[in-house]
Order: structure tokens, then C-alpha cells, then sequence
DNA sequence: ATTACTAATGCGATTTATTTGCAATAATTT
DNA sequence: AAATTATTGCAAATAAATCGCATTAGTAAT
């Protein structure tokens, strides 16, 4: 299955590049110039993370956000680094703190979801 | 608003201490006793979290976890141990470790939520 | 350029988790 | 036993995310 380049994928990534920060599906079809339909934001951002351009994190809020992959992340290490949730402006970036921990002998684990929330820098 | 004491509360206090780990409501229906409605649940449970009886993990699966608060924990240092969600048997366990950060000036952080998934000791 | 193939999209409907309004019930205090 | 009001049940409402399906439009081959 080849993926092809078309504008809702071009306006999707720009919007989130530009935002520098994780995003959820209504913020950035607020944000996105273009009109896209819901769903197919929703099919475009999960397609992304598939594909190792996004990642998805699962907010206090229950809403998944959405944030560019690093260039050094490798499918190995995947997103180990602590989330940052504004309660005030309702933002969701990564920080640059790694996760740490060790878990009892017998667990695989698959995916870290860490995600702090509180007051950012900007709304304090 | 002082708390009542019924048996809605005891039983699902029940279900919890027994499975000893973080259950959702619909698991807690399912292994309770009594017939008690979902919204009831529901209510309950956050009565529970606002009295510090029980404490809230949102799982990557988009579904809120409910577990017991252990009595070392305070009001301040609220819970910030990792969570191990099964893909498996699909439970949700409180690990003994610790969350540990440092994140920069100006954040001011008011709830942790870190859960990892993957697969649990029974089930591997 | 034109055609063929099929990924991607739009739309509406659906699923799932959680909450809410409101009237009825029941725990607790007097 | 009566009064007060927290709690419950029920049905409906929200809200996030997904899905089926017909249509559109990238992409590669001719």
C-alpha cells in the first residue's frame, strides 16, 4: 500500500510543524487552512503514526494529541520522553526529559504514555 | 455534602480492593455483585477520587482506571507511580516504581499520569 | 496525453466512554 | 416517625474516534 501525496497530508503536517507541539484533531482542523473533512484528519494523523512521522499521546482529557517524531527517534526507543499538558491553553508539548524506569522481570513493555499536566511556562 | 455510606459504594470499594488493581467501569460491572447502573458507577467512583479513596489513570486506551490509593499516599505527592496497562488480560496495575522528572522553570505541575502497555507477567 | 489502478476523501451513521437532568429512593439526623 | 438531602435509576445528551461506501484523485504505465 503506497501512500501518495495529497493536501490534507501537506496541510495536516504544516499545521502541526508550525504549531511545534503536539496537537488533537480539533485544534488543528481549527487551525488548518484548508476544509478537511473530520475523519479524514483522523485517518491522515493515524496513517502518520503508522508510518513513524507522528506520535500519538493520550491526554488526562481522554483526547489523543498528535506530535511530530524526532529525527533520532527510532521505532526501538519509541517516544520515551515526558508529555506536557496545559490546563490553560490546552496544549500538549513534548519535553525534553526522558523517561526513566524499570519494571519486575516478566513485563514486555510496548508503549510509554507519560504525560504531566498543570500550567505551562507560556500561562504562568 | 456530607457522604453517605450505601451499598452502591461498598460494593464497588469491594471490587476494587479484591481485583487489586485499577479496574474501568465496565469491568467493575461486570465483576460486581449487586445490579447498580452504569451512571451510578460512574458517580460513585469519582466521589471516590475526590475523597482521595481512589485515584485516576487514563490509559492509552482512552479509558479512565480506577484504583485504590494507597494510605502513604498525600494530598501533595499525588500518585506519581507508573502504571502498567495489559494488552492481554487487559488490567490495569499500579507498579512500585516512582515517577521521577524535573521539568523547567515555570511549569507548574498539578497531576502525573504515566501508564505503560504491553504485556503483563501472568500473560507472557 | 490517456488509461488503469487503487489510495485517499467526504459524508453520514455508528460505536464507545462518560456525563447530565430529573424524578424517585433511601441514608442519616432530629 | 418525620424531615432533610445525598444517592440512585433511567433515559437522553455529549464527545471522541471509527467505519462503510460511493466518489475523487494521485501515480504509474501505456
Amino acid at each position: 500500500m503506497k501512500r501518495r501525496n495529497t493536501p490534507s497530508k501537506q496541510a495536516v503536517l504544516s499545521v502541526i510543524t508550525k504549531a511545534g507541539k503536539a496537537m488533537s484533531q480539533d485544534a488543528i482542523e481549527e487551525e488548518i487552512a484548508i476544509d478537511i473533512n473530520r475523519a479524514t484528519i483522523y485517518r491522515v494523523l493515524n496513517r502518520f503514526c503508522d508510518d513513524g512521522v507522528l506520535h500519538k499521546v493520550m491526554a488526562e482529557d481522554g483526547k489523543q494529541y498528535f506530535a511530530l517524531c524526532e529525527t533520532y527517534d527510532t521505532k526501538a526507543a519509541t517516544h520515551q520522553h515526558f508529555h506536557f499538558k496545559c490546563t490553560k491553553c490546552d496544549t500538549v508539548e513534548c519535553l525534553p526529559n526522558q523517561v526513566n524506569f524499570s519494571i519486575p522481570d516478566g513485563y514486555l513493555v510496548e508503549s510509554v504514555n507519560c504525560v504531566l499536566t498543570g500550567v505551562c511556562k507560556n500561562c504562568s
